[in-house]
DNA sequence: TTGAAAGCGCTAACAT
DNA sequence: ATGTTAGCGCTTTCAA
């Protein structure tokens, strides 16, 4: 079967093949105008009988410059909020030409520093991360030898970098907003884990919006620490089952919002609804549900393109970049409280 | 800001700073158990001190073997069923420490080709694609000199490979049969371009349950080519409005099956559904959608096992794994036709 | 216009 | 137990 394991060619064999030097058939690989028409036409000949190809990396070894690779560390490649981020780098980094590096943490801060290192040890040109770590000092001495990092959804601690987020606090804020201008009163909000960063802005925007509509947030409405669906849908049901529930939720996430609708859908109670993260195939769910709404792959992309600016030597201090969110109104026709 | 762009430790300053050569070196960060310990240890106090990190593509170079990379070509990483995949393939790489670099074709053929050729550029250990393009000769040259080479989804065309799928066949047979054991009859099929491998094998098993139960598909209820959601949307309508309308729908894809929905959403008509592919939240669905579902990581664990099998020498001819589908009903009290 | 030699950071083979 | 030399595949001097 493998009995022919042939060589791989390298730049001696083509230079053997053409009858000239391996800097004569560099220069041609490399498109070096001043190789004579005739002889570059050899050359390319005999680097197609023997299906020459260069080694990008002992190139850039040599060249001591970029290995147009990109690291791109997320949380978990199968959610699709993650895999919509890896795939707006990807677009962007395309045109360069570069590759992406992309690995899973699944949100262990230990893991995520092995893969940056590891990356950093593959000699990437830059690192694209979602934070899970809560400090990000290990980056250090990588900074400090010219990796160019760009945090993505979270920012980092520890360190100073550029970081692209989403507007969590105007999102949330507007979420409130929406269920307040329907009247409603009683709303209550399922947080996610409030050590993380994303979940600490969206509470806090919802809680602003309240206090500007002249409704200070209850204790007993205010959930928080809820990280997945299961959890969430058992939330739901005891603030359901409250002496004076509420009238209207403001879901942090996509895995509460699932949660509760499983919730709904089991008691068939009727709460007004808005989510943080739009749900797929949210117009032909049983319930409406109104959603801030964002272009996850644009994190990606600017990020990334943000990380190139760096590369061809921007300068200037750390960028924060927000994005903007999007109310998408659903079931309109609900009554306030 | 960037003044101090100090230059990367090497192996040479590691040694200077250690007062030993670069041998020495070379040997403790490789754990060679030959050097005295207060040496190693001397060593890696001044790693530590310079915070060298070894060159990995240097190495590779050098040894000549492998890079630890993979590479891995997919046809759109936004997917869910794709990114699935290479999160499946991350997992089963991540125990021998090697990366991976993925590329989105877009279901370009030239793309495809493009992508995979890059990567054996970067000098990627094997190659794991689902295929856009219908050959795949190309990698002719590169199999020849030994990369490793795993399809995945679909069979690669042109060359013999080892492939691994879903048993499209058995879960459309599955799906089916579903409908017919129901007491359905009139059994609509919407399936997708009939030039991709997938969409002919679905249909192929629709037909074959069909014929099997003495049911000839009727030309008027089976529509193919049907390759997004908006035009499953108006297919289904015009099935709906047949004068002999189906009582029941088998859709090839998630992208038909939505469509299918909205179509029902919008014109109130009843339909028994039958989907290969799940939908996310399909419990919370207005409709119940009985399921052909699968396991889309495992597609990427076992061609990543594959893969990994075959770079440590596995010798044989080309496998076919042929992973299982699951049925999963929904909406069991539908009455037949 | 072309080529010879040196070296990128590392390790394999051979000293010592 | 440690060091020296050569060389992975390529590009960068510098010469011819």
């Amino acid at each position: 079967m493998n009995g022919t394991a042939k060589t791989r060619p390298r730049m001696r064999d083509v230079a053997t093949e053409a009858g000239v030097s391996v800097k004569t058939v560099s220069r041609v690989v490399n498109r070096d105008p001043v190789v004579r028409p005739e002889t570059a036409a050899r050359v390319q000949a005999a680097i197609r009988r023997l299906g020459f190809r260069r080694d990008e990396m002992a190139r850039a070894l040599r060249t001591g410059g970029r290995s147009r690779m990109l690291g791109l560390v997320i949380k978990d490649l199968a959610n699709p909020f993650y895999s919509a981020i890896a795939r707006g780098v990807e677009e962007a980094t395309r045109g360069g030409g570069a590759l992406v590096i992309t690995g899973s943490s699944d949100e262990d801060p230990e893991r995520e520093r092995e893969l940056a290192l590891q990356l950093c040890e593959r000699r990437v040109d830059g690192l694209l991360i979602v934070p899970s770590g809560d400090d990000h000092r290990y980056l250090l001495p990588e900074l400090e030898l010219g990796v160019q990092v760009v945090f993505i959804d979270r920012p980092p601690e520890g360190i100073d970098a550029d970081t692209v987020l989403l507007d969590n606090i105007g999102g949330a804020r507007a979420g409130a907003e929406h269920l307040l201008e329907l009247g409603h009163r009683r709303i209550a909000m399922i947080g996610d884990d409030q050590r993380i960063f994303t979940a600490r802005e969206r509470k806090r925007g919802f809680c602003e919006a309240m206090r500007a509509a002249g409704v200070e947030p209850e204790d007993a409405l205010v959930r928080l620490d809820v990280h997945d669906a299961a959890t969430a849908e058992q939330v739901t049901r005891e603030l359901l089952a409250l002496p004076g529930p509420p009238t209207a939720l403001f879901a942090a996430n996509n895995r509460i919002v699932t949660g509760a609708l499983r919730a709904l859908a089991s008691t068939r109670r009727e709460l007004a609804l808005v989510s943080f993260d739009d749900l797929e195939l949210a117009e032909l769910l049983s319930f409406p549900v109104t959603a801030v709404s964002y272009d996850a792959a644009e994190l990606g992309r600017r990020a990334a393109r943000l990380l190139a600016k760096r590369l061809e030597g921007e300068p200037g201090p750390p960028e924060r970049i927000v994005l903007p969110t999007t109310l998408i109104v659903r079931g309109e026709e609900e009554a306030a409280a």
